[in-house]
DNA sequence: AATGAATGAGCCTTCATTCAT
DNA sequence: GATGAATGAAGGCTCATTCAT
């Protein structure tokens, strides 16, 4: 075939390979399905990929890239109160990460990356997890006082960050522990990340648990 | 042979088992591999377990019961301020569940349930992460206003929580982001039970993240 | 254990293996599943029998003994014309060896070992068909001209049992071939008996197939 | 390989399953002996045929074909007499079906399958069984009076049947009773079907049992 | 370039049997 | 004498991969 539709095969079998990584994992995953799913040949992924792990890294990469074309970072003016920047990031984060129950297979994918790592997750790294941190880091910055040690600054990071992550990793034991219809009427999108900003807020002094209270409550 | 032996053998079984399923999670372990490493026969575990799924489902509820013998739940006396307290259940929970780099398999492999629940998950978190989390509220509850909503006072729990259970399940990702030296410097575990406790008292308005400097920093 | 209820035992596995060899076959009989059904010991077969053929051979040899002391040979006046003998002993083939449908496992199993004869089936000819045929042979000499060849007196004999034989053996195919409804109104032992009997008895000379229309149908 | 490659693959394994299967059933045949038998890959049998069920099936629905093709029905003119047709008819079965002792894989494993009918029985029965009943029993229209019973004219035509069917099924059992010796005098094809043929006859009240004195005898 | 055919390795499970008690 | 514990051998099947075309 000529190369434009040797592009497509590939392409076909990357998207036919994802939403079922993403599900059932690597090792639970079999060639066949893929293939089946890509309407491809059961030789295909060794042809195009040379080998299964091989697809799953693209896989994840591509995941991740068409994750960040989906959802863009927020941007901002200049007189952006700190406070409004954190609230907006943990907004995006969660749109872009969580999603209870509706994640598309790009975010499960990478979620089972950062969990259990492969090669693919140096990558994935570099290329989505650094830049997000960074931007955090330098919202909190503007929130904290100056000198404050570098782990630190990284430890806060990630006390913002696991609070997101955790309603996306731990999916489903949160649904065991509150049951179903809890979920579905207090852990929306909006909901969890105006709890999430509020926490982060009164942690960094800015107003306190008591403020405003939750309009998604 | 005895029963006493029947009873070592099966334990022994476990025993091999927890580490490779814990490294490796269930689909990627083969019962070969756990027989070899018990010094048992091949049909070993489908004479003692009747399949590899309930050898899977034992050794979950193993790990637990030997995580909770292995790191008792903290006692308080009545005068114990709340913030004391909540100190106490952080780093009791940053010892029986994280330890980064040097956790035990019972803690993996409780970890790997609580990402990817499979039928054992329901015992875990009714024996296991129920109580715990039970105890957290109530610690809560002396710093809550009265008639704070059920589901905000589960949420600020999960807020604790998943802040410690970040450097477990993502202990890879974390160390790919901040390297081997400042992880052995920064990130053991009375560090961070000391980092997550100041930031949620600070949200909880007790103290603010400028005070105690953190004696491990 | 007594030698009275080992001897117990013994026959508790043999009457609890017959139906189920007899339903299933040698090989797709587990000695779990017997032992089971006997309430024994996993290990009992091989103690009381040495192995799992060896109890199939005697299991065997139990059924003809039961199905001799349960349906005795019909017994004749001297006067009686043997188209009367023949007709008595037909039925009480039918009734020793066919039963569509509802034939106990004696007379299935002891049809295995006629298809598929093993170290029982000697046996089993030796104690069980054979005095039948030569009781048969003796009916048909009445009817026979003086000098009739032995070979043909044999195979006279095998036309008028293999009629009945027929119906056991291909008990399923005939199920198949004629539907359940029919079978259940022209197929059942008396029936098919009378049918035999004119049909051999024609043959000898003894009335025709238009006589005596079947009560039956 | 080539297309043509595989078909022969294909038809190797299913040549080389019959005798097996037919000799030893299919619970007892083991894929690694009929891959062995056909020097094919031990996965062989379930990349063409899925399963060891189907290729049984497979194999059976083969064996009735190849049996069809070798021994071909009788062909009669208009004016060729009943008696004579049922002869003739006869003589197929036997050489279809019976052949003592030397009977090809084909015939034992169709005989298997009226024994212990498993899915195949059903085919079996349509294309194989059905049509030669039903061209038996046009025959014995003409011999049976107007208004014949169905069921009656069903069971005349497994009285002829049986007879014949009774040397294949029964051939092990017949072999122990009348000897090697016997057998090999007395019970070639040739003569089974001149028997049956003549009894049969005889009981339809065409000649009689002392008519025509076995040639073969 | 792309694929249908074929395969070797390995998986979980089951079974009849044996052995120590 | 009788049995619960344990096992070696084998069975059907699946999978990722390779090879000839």
């Amino acid at each position: 075939m000529a190369t434009v539709a040797a592009e497509d095969t590939r392409a076909h079998i990357i998207e036919a390979a994802g939403p079922i990584f993403a599900e059932k994992g690597f090792h639970a995953t079999t060639i066949r399905e893929i293939c089946q799913a890509a309407g491809a040949n059961l030789a295909s992924v060794n042809y195009y990929f040379r080998d299964k792990e091989r697809l799953y890294h693209e896989t994840v990469l591509r995941a991740s890239e068409m994750r960040r074309a989906e959802v863009p970072l927020p941007q901002w003016s200049q007189e952006t109160p700190p406070a409004e920047r954190l609230k907006g990031f943990i907004h995006t984060i969660i749109e872009r990460m969580v999603l209870m129950r509706k994640a598309p297979w790009q975010v499960k994918l990478m979620n089972r990356e950062i969990l259990q790592p492969t090669e693919a997750c140096r990558d994935l790294i570099r290329e989505y997890f650094r830049p997000h941190f960074e931007m955090l880091l330098a919202i909190l910055d503007e929130m904290l006082p100056a000198g404050t040690p570098d782990h630190t600054r990284t430890q806060l990071g990630f006390s913002v960050v696991s609070q997101c992550l955790f309603y996306r990793m731990c999916e489903e034991s949160v649904a065991m522990m509150v049951g179903e219809e809890e979920l579905a009427a207090h852990y929306q999108g909006e909901q969890l990340a105006a709890h999430i900003a509020r926490f982060s807020l009164a942690a960094f002094g800015h107003g306190n648990l008591a403020d405003s209270p939750n309009t998604a409550s």
